[in-house]
DNA sequence: TCTGGGGTCCTAGGACCC
DNA sequence: TCTGGGGTCCTAGGACCC
């Protein structure tokens, strides 16, 4: 039996959750109905758009441009800075209000969800009812609109979900594909990206059709295993199942652009102390370790580059992570000023018996781990402010002297 | 006052082993 | 006295998604 697959996509989320947010808070209009977009802190070096109003997006602002460019294309652009805690607000409610109708979700992002609905049809009836209903129940209750994609396997449900915008369900049949996906511009098939799209232009392919009706054999001299892949996606192919149930992250990381670019090593390796104190918290209370740490380096020239190690014995201190990520760095940094830095732990797995190296000392690393536990507790108790990891208290001491 | 942050997956090349 | 070949693990980088 055929499958039947929808993708739910809050329409620009972050904009219409900060814009009931602010009308809630007793803002005279509404910004999903002016020139408004969410962005970071331009004087952070954040500048970029987060999301954007139905206006913006007719005059051709895109999500992750540069305020500065934006503001050429809207001179009168508002800016509104994110609210992550509201927005993981409404994305809960979001959830909640479609967890009543199945328990067959797979979360897919903070605004975004596939229903396996084949498993309920006998329940609700025919799917584009039912999404007609869905959708409306959404903006009743919950005050902002999605679209819904309908199809027989989740790629085709998430690009019906991109057709017409806002408030619209559609639906992606197997039988639809050659009529409804076939004559659209090849940037818009799911996976075929900026570099992609441009290879697969030159070679004059220029429409999903085009890459669907196309040579495989041909194609794999430029794309080698993908073309395939690729192939497959333009006929709307994809057995791909909804997940339903959570998955573990197979890393964890955390990066910062720089107020401005630091040269200093020390300044860096404060950073670096903070980023690893950061992971190290969240790998405890995954009750996790990591077998290979990395560094990451944004340099003034917006060239990134990434240094890492496996570990011999996998961790999930603070110190030993703030240890080898400092080391990593110094032996990547090409001394040229550093826009961003990040930390990234990767090879994730449930708590493991420590294998002891040599010389260590047993005592020593139990302690270290009992303190860092307790430092944990303190600061679920009391913020993060309260303790910070020796050296960071150290470096402020340095400062004050 | 140009260009966020957090992920996943794939590929290529080198090291190492049999 | 002229260079195998397959498999696995590891690292770096790239492309894509939200």
């Amino acid at each position: 039996m055929d499958r039947i697959i929808m993708h739910i996509d809050v329409n620009n989320a972050f904009l219409s959750w900060s814009a009931i947010d602010l009308l809630k808070q007793g803002a005279k209009y509404d910004i999903r109905e002016s020139y408004a977009v969410i962005g970071g802190d331009e004087e952070k070096r954040r500048g970029v758009v987060l999301a954007k109003s139905n206006l913006c997006k007719k005059l051709g602002i895109v999500t992750g441009e540069s305020l500065y460019s934006a503001r050429k294309k809207c001179p009168n652009l508002e800016i509104y800075p994110p609210n992550f805690k509201v927005y993981q607000y409404y994305s809960n409610k979001l959830f909640e209000l479609l967890g009543k109708y199945t328990p067959d979700i797979e979360v897919f992002s903070i605004d975004e969800c596939f229903i396996d609905y084949s498993k309920v049809k006998k329940l609700y009836g025919d799917e584009l009812e039912f999404a007609y209903k869905i959708k409306d129940e959404i903006k009743e209750k919950l005050g902002f609109t999605v679209n819904i994609g309908i199809g027989n396997n989740k790629l085709c449900a998430k690009m019906a979900s991109e057709f017409e915008k806002p408030d619209k369900a559609h639906t992606l049949y197997m039988d639809e594909i050659k009529e409804k996906m076939w004559p659209l511009p090849i940037e818009n098939l799911l996976w075929i990206g900026k570099k992609t799209s441009v290879k697969l232009r030159e070679l004059n392919i220029n429409t999903i059709g085009d890459l669907a009706n196309s040579n495989p054999h041909e194609l794999s001299k430029y794309f080698k295993n993908q073309a395939i892949k690729m192939i497959e996606s333009a006929k709307g192919i994809d057995d791909s199942e909804v997940i339903t149930t959570y998955v573990d992250p197979k890393g964890i990381s955390h990066s910062t652009t720089l107020p401005y670019d630091y040269t200093n090593k020390d300044e860096i390796y404060k950073v670096i102390g903070e980023l690893s104190e950061k992971l190290g918290i969240s790998l405890r209370k995954q009750k996790k370790y990591c077998h290979v740490i990395a560094i990451i380096i944004r340099d003034k020239y917006f060239h990134t580059f990434s240094h890492q190690r496996r570990l011999k014995n996998a961790t999930d201190l603070n110190n030993e992570i703030y240890e080898v990520a400092k080391q990593l760095f110094d032996e990547a940094w090409n001394k040229e000023p550093v826009r961003l830095i990040g930390v990234r732990l990767d090879n994730l797995t449930e708590s493991t018996y420590h294998q002891l190296s040599l010389f260590e000392d047993i005592d020593l690393r139990e302690k270290d781990k009992k303190l860092e536990e307790v430092v944990d507790n303190l600061k679920d108790k009391f913020g993060h402010q309260i303790i910070t990891m020796a050296t960071l208290v150290e470096n402020k001491k340095d400062k004050k002297n």
